[in-house]
This record gives structure tokens, sequence and C-alpha cells, in this order.
DNA sequence: CCTTATCTTGAACATACATTCAAGATAAGG
DNA sequence: CCTTATCTTGAATGTATGTTCAAGATAAGG
């Protein structure tokens, strides 16, 4: 009879942040018993393993996205003005010197394609979830009379996440943010128009 | 006095496609060895490393798909219906069962950002190299009056490659035929509008 | 045809890795 | 306050990793 002493949340974060930083195979356990001040045998006891910690790691990281983006789309401005503001805090993200600056769901998607289908399937369902939440958003929009198009909400959610992974992406490229900017506002006017 | 023996466009791209499958880190000198048909005192005689392999392999890479992208835009076409068909091939390659798939170069800066410089520097490279060549394309596009357009060809060729890219990892969450096609027909109706 | 420079071969090496486990510590239940 | 279940600790384990190197093989130069 004994409670766990470590706290969990502080743990997955860390442990996202590592694997966010150094992806999902170059992150070793040693690197992980560091970051969150834990020993293998409490990881071990707790996550089963490296992977077991890998995917509450993303839970966690899941859980705060959705945080963050139920705080932004549940404020009082247009739906609209609300998803240009949130591109910018894309950009941001991307900009950023140390942390964030990546998502962790399609850097690691794209690390494990083809190599593991159990963490793929995870992160796909989450990633699937996040093109919904955006379809929601955009529909609610259309029935608002925010603006016309003559592409269903689920089409324009689709165009809206390919942009957005393309930002992040051509981010690993390019950290100019007048051109990081550019590429969100110009995303935005496809979008509405 | 002897000369190699070995194929070294065969070597580059045996180990071309094992980076592209199972990423930098996660493919072992072990698997190069085996689908290289080289030994480790051949490999490291000639490039000297994993590293050295590596950034040899991507050379390749880049090589090849300067062929392929030279090939498809010295046709007698017109540039926007080239470009149209270009993203089809794309398209088709996000969805090939077994091989291409991916992009070695974006994904290999994906998994290596922040941790290897000097790979990063390569790529960043290679990535803008091939952004500069779709905004020559646009540039001629425009001076042809194939369309006009507010923005630059150098805005364009961001917008384009940006939307590649997403794209592409669109393709991790989603291997729908109709649903990548339709990003691709989006993709190119904003840019030319 | 012999020499020599270079390539090939594959065993050996040190290190780093994920994981296990037994001993010690500690909080809750009675 | 003692018991006991559970957590913590960290050394140990086996495997896989990238890399080296010396011995053997072979093609070109004279």
């Amino acid at each position: 009879m004994r409670t766990a002493e470590f706290d969990t949340e502080f743990v997955l974060r860390q442990a996202m942040h590592a694997f966010m930083q150094y992806g999902y195979a170059k992150t070793s356990m040693q690197k992980l018993k560091e970051v969150t001040h834990l020993h293998p045998g409490s990881i071990y006891a707790a996550y089963g393993n490296k992977k077991g910690l890998f995917l509450a790691a993303t839970e966690q990281y899941q859980k705060d996205r959705n945080q963050q983006f139920t705080a932004l789309f549940n404020d009082q401005q247009s739906i609209l003005s609300t998803l240009k503001h949130y591109l910018t805090v894309i950009v941001d993200e991307c900009i950023e010197g140390e942390v964030a600056k990546v998502c962790l769901l399609t850097k690691s998607i794209s690390e494990v394609e083809g190599n593991d289908p159990q963490i793929c399937t995870v992160l796909r369902g989450n990633l699937n979830a996040y093109e919904h939440a955006l379809a929601e958003q955009l529909q609610k929009a259309l029935d608002n009379h925010e603006f016309v198009s003559s592409k269903s909400a689920q089409q324009l959610a689709r165009f809206l996440v390919m942009g957005i992974y393309g930002i992040r992406t051509y981010a690993l490229t390019n950290q100019d943010p007048k051109s990081l900017q550019q590429l969100a506002d110009d995303l935005f006017a496809a979008l509405v128009n």
C-alpha cells in the first residue's frame, strides 16, 4: 500500500518534449530517465516500455492541444477571425527558438510510418480528430454565413490541415517569419475564396 | 592499383530506399550492408561513415528527382498543364504501396532538425533548390501569360511547395486517392486564381 | 609476369541501447 | 506500531549499434 510519488503530467510533458526534440528512435531511455527524473524501474512499472511512455506522452500532447484549441475557438469572436489568429499562433510556434516548433504527431508519424503500425494507428486517429475539429468549426462558420464556399466543410478542413502541415514542414527549410506569415495569409485567402 | 567493383548508383539507390523506409536513425549499418551488398570495410572506405553514405544517397536522390523534373517540364506542353500533371504524379507517389511514397529530403529534415546541423544544411539547400526550380517554371508561365497573378513567382512557388509538403504529410494520415487528388486540384486552383 | 597499390572480406571492438530484477524504502490498513 | 503491499532505486544483462583493422584477393603498371 503506497501511492506513486511522481507527477504524471510533469513526467509526460517532459517526455513529450524530448520526443519532439530528438524523435522517437533517438530519444533514449537514458534521456527519458534524465528529463522525467524517474528511474527505469518506475518508468517500466508505470508505462511498460518506451513505446508505452511515448503513447502516454502523445495522449498528453493531444490533451494539451485540444485545450488550446478549445480555448481559442470558444471566445466570442467570429470563427474566421479566430481561425486567422490560430494560423498566426502556428506560425509563431514554427519560429520559437527552443521548444514546440514541431507537431509531435506529424513528426512521429513521418518517422515511424511503415515500421510501427500500432503507433501509426494512434497518431492517425489523433490527426483525424484534429481535422474533424477544424471541420466542425468551418461548418459552424458556413452555417453562420461568415463566408460562402462551393466546397463542403470537410473538404475545406482537409485543405486547411494540408496547409498547416505544409507550413510546418516549410518552416524546417525557411525560418523567415515574413515568409511563413505570408504562407498563412495565402492559405487563409485560398480557403475563404 | 585496382578499381572499385561495386556499382555506385546501385549502392546509393539501395541505401536511399532504406533511408526512405526506415529513417536515418533506424537504418542500421547492418541493413545498409544487406541492401547494398557491401561489406563494412568497403562502405567506410568509400563514404567514411553512415552519415557520409546518407549524404551521398541524398545527392543521388536529388539527381534522380531533378532528372524526373526536367523531363516533365521540358516537354512541349504548357507549363500549367505540366504542373497539374506533376501534382498527380506526386499524389500517385504518395499512394504507391512499396517504394517512393515519401520525400527523402523532407522526411529526413523532419527527423534530424535540431540535432544534426550538417545534414540539415545540406537538406535545406536541396529543398531550396527545388523551390527555386518551381519558381523558375512559374516565372516562365507568367511571362508566357499562361495565367495572371497578383503574386510573384517566388511567392507562388513558396505556396506550391508548402502545398506539396502538406499533401505528402496528409497522405500519412489518409491514403484515399480521391481525397489526395482533390487536395492537389484545390492547391492548383488556389495557385492560379 | 611480377610487383604494388587498392579493394574486399569478415571477424572483432567498444559503446549505447532497452529492459529486468532484487534489494531497500515508504505509505496506508488494521 | 507493526505489517504488507507497492513504489523506488540503481546495478546488471543481453543485444544491437557504428566502426575499425588486419589478412586475403585482385586488377593495373612496368
